[in-house]
DNA sequence: TTTATATATTCAAATATACTAATATTTGCA
DNA sequence: TGCAAATATTAGTATATTTGAATATATAAA
């Protein structure tokens, strides 16, 4: 199990927007970095420094052909986790379980002192 | 579904150990502020702080009891999320589908030119 | 109506993150 | 061997995030 540690420089390394693109573009396959310099609309050095930080936590990982590098996904939880991001929270579908809802001004008295 | 931008600041909102901690123990159930100053290590401007922008990302709310004010959780992606983090990737056991592996040196050639 | 309790807000300092520009490294090929 | 392509690294600056300290607000109780 990952630690509290482990879990929150998991979704650090997540949360930003051209590397949820780069880790959406190796869902489809394996990228080099040229690749990315293309779609992402942002310099070369800014792709590598994304990237080394990726691989840096071990959320992807490459192999070398010719003078290219060619980065692939490693940690199986990406997928999971872009998944889950897509699913939206519609507002006025009955709440969850976990999730008590104040009516205007009626509140659940749930908890007394 | 989430836009790139709500995905982004949505990880970047839930990627902090105490808040973290605070999602979790709202899983359990409806918690007011000092019972995460309990718990938690930290000073009550401090707990305040991260339950206000918890809120101000829509992942929480609170309805007011008394003096007290009982947050819970309002956004049902959050438990999903928190699962998945658990699982851990154990290297040793077969990649899925979506990740090639090099083997010392031997690299597939997947991507010519 | 004063006081104590529970929580929120503001501001400033410290720290972390991101980007650009310049430069370095590596490898294939002429 | 020397050049060009592909990628990486470094340093500096800009920006964002986090925290602590001080202060403010709201409400229940005395």
């Amino acid at each position: 199990m990952r630690s509290l540690g482990q879990r929150v420089e998991l979704l650090k390394v997540i949360a930003h927007p051209v590397r949820i693109r780069i880790l959406e573009e190796l869902m489809k396959g394996v990228k080099c970095v040229s690749d990315f310099e293309e779609f992402l609309e942002i310099s070369q050095p800014n792709v590598s420094q994304h990237l080394s930080l990726l691989r840096r936590f071990g959320v992807i990982d490459f192999y070398v052909d010719g003078r290219l590098k060619c980065y692939f996904l490693v940690d199986p939880i990406i997928p999971d986790i872009m998944e889950i991001l897509k699913k939206d929270y519609v507002k006025g579908l009955p709440a969850p379980a976990c999730c008590p809802v104040t009516k205007k001004g009626v509140y659940p008295g749930e908890r007394k002192r």
